[in-house]
DNA sequence: CGCTGATCTGTAAGCGCTTACAGCTTGAGA
DNA sequence: TCTCAAGCTGTAAGCGCTTACAGATCAGCG
């Protein structure tokens, strides 16, 4: 395999002077330059990244851990982040847990095996293993998809629990005071938690005291929305308006409801979070919290980028997850009260 | 930061003994393994991937060059490959080229100077200097997603000719002689390419001419899936089925027509191809061609892996790209055509 | 014309690991 | 008891790069 020294020959000049024109080349003659650029060509060489990144101390990566990215908001955020990362000649290393946190330890081990120039985390609950690993290493790290003030690492995200409580709220100051919620597993996720914390808070500041038999927890595809809404709606055949902590929770309901002969929002409104693509096309369409994925993902990676230059950079950013009102919730069907409490 | 010489210390053995330990256990005697295994521990031992590839040549690493994870199928896909990469102790490294083929070149380079063990790329089409610097350094790679015999490279995936062939054969079959097509850009995605000439091909077998203005080509979101379809019905408003490249557009179809006020299939029909985890819930239910994602990503992962240990794999590997048949087609409305030429 | 400092280039010492090879120990068989 | 093979372990030579440092060159100036 070609390697530096071979193009050091060929272009009549040190292997430094190579070195340099990859990695410094203004601190190099134009001539030498000429030289050893077309020296390269000629062979094609590429250069070794295991021995670049041993002599600099920098693999010029970064490692990702997210829950997943075949369903849900991950996707576009990993992707927005592995393109701003490419853009400044990084690359990018996955791993996923699939939810199970005993893997995430393992996960960021590999990675830092690996040598990755830092890391992005989702949420902020983590072993404290992995953070003193981290920290112990000085590798820069950022947990995103969730944003709290009293948090002492890093984050870019938004605020769960807040737009969360938003989102009831609307469905309470529309008049709702029967709502179903349905749920993605809180355990382990907080940012999942956070949402529900939020629906609750604000259902008991509007003087609700939420029974647990109107909230289901399954997982999150949409298959497991049509079952949780069935569930729930025999349970509850009271209920004006279902919240779902996801949207893939909420399509399902939606699509059940349909089935169930009901209409959304006539009959009862729907309502998620998240504002997947196809959300806005749905009939009808669903009202929902709006998640900033791809402007966290390109934050991670200007965040991490800077870190690793040794730049200073805010501990934490706060991006807004807006309220989107659709078609999908509208007043009860027979109600007087227009709002109880306040 | 502890390097494999303090683990060797503290254990009182050799870093040999440890570098063992490490990759060999079973060449090593039990006493040593603990011994080593305990100063690890205490030192909270992370071994230097970037040295340890430089020895090794090796980096426990491959790369997948995918168009994108965002949207479509290649998230879950490239999420299966990780996972099963992970099972084996390698990691996975990501890029995208945005269905950019000149981005391509950049990618797989960038994955080369990772030093990436294997490579996985999407479809059979590539620059040829891409297979001729894989070829070079001998680097296991396999165009995914898509089958064909005749190719001279390694591949896994299915035929999406054959399966799109057998998309349109249902619709003529159902009666269906006035079809628009709504595809996604051909140019530079031989996986599209396939299957749109697979449905011109079943067509003009049933000695249908299918004519330009019949097919629209957009963007591969829901909302240009509408717009397409809106143009399609403006130009040609005695369609009576319509047959997108991939499910994003044929769930716009589905929205856009419904908007329109025509339902479907009894007013028209519509297919689309991929089997997106939405599309069995959609009202209508979407027909479509399932597409073994999953399937592709672990069987890429076991024949990178394969080949990188040196065992011999088959070249090609064909999966099932199966018609699965759902409410939105039906006979075309008032025909008394059963079925035309053969 | 020699000196100084700025600019460029080369030399060579690692970066932290793996592994070929050699040396040692031990047990079985003669 | 001696020999030999088998099984472990240690020594040390890299893997292909980056970069500190030193040396060379050259323009500008007194």
């Amino acid at each position: 395999m070609v390697q530096l020294s071979d193009v050091a020959k060929r272009a009549g000049v040190s292997t430094a002077s190579v070195s340099r024109v990859l990695n410094h080349p203004q601190k190099v003659s134009a001539r030498i330059r000429e030289q050893v650029t077309l020296a390269m060509e000629e062979l094609g060489y590429v250069r070794d990244g295991a021995a670049r990144a041993l002599a600099s101390r920098r693999s010029y990566s970064i490692g990702s851990v997210v829950p997943t990215i075949g369903i849900g908001i991950f996707a576009s955020g990993v992707e927005r982040l592995q393109q701003r990362l490419q853009e400044y000649g990084y690359q990018l290393l996955i791993a996923t847990t699939q939810y199970d946190s005993s893997k995430e330890m393992e996960a960021v081990r590999s990675l830092i095996e690996r040598g990755v120039d830092g890391i992005q985390l989702v949420g902020q609950e983590h072993d404290p293993q992995i953070y003193r690993l981290l920290t112990a290493r000085g590798i820069p790290y950022v947990n995103a998809y969730q944003y709290d003030a009293d948090n002492e690492h890093p984050c870019i995200g938004f605020n769960n629990q807040r737009s969360a409580w938003a989102l009831m709220r609307h469905l309470l100051e529309l008049g709702h005071r029967e709502v179903g919620i349905i749920t993605s597993p809180t355990r382990l996720n907080d940012r999942i938690s956070a949402r529900l914390k939020g629906m609750l808070a604000c259902l008991k500041s509007y003087g609700i005291e939420q029974p647990e038999s109107r909230i289901v927890e399954v997982p999150h595809r949409i298959a497991d929305g049509r079952s949780g809404t069935r569930a729930l709606m025999q349970r509850h055949p009271e209920l004006t308006a279902i919240c779902g902590t996801a949207d893939a929770l909420a399509i399902g309901a939606l699509f059940e409801l349909h089935a169930m002969g009901l209409k959304v929002p006539r009959d009862i409104s729907v309502a998620g979070y998240d504002d997947l693509e196809i959300v806005r096309h749905l009939d009808p369409t669903l009202t929902t919290v709006h998640v900033p994925v791809e402007q966290i993902g390109q934050r991670v990676a200007d965040y991490l980028l800077g870190r690793i230059e040794g730049r200073s950079m805010p501990m934490k950013t706060e991006l807004e997850a807006n309220l989107v009102l659709r078609d999908s919730t509208a007043r009860p069907r027979a109600t007087t009260a227009t709002a109880a409490a306040g």
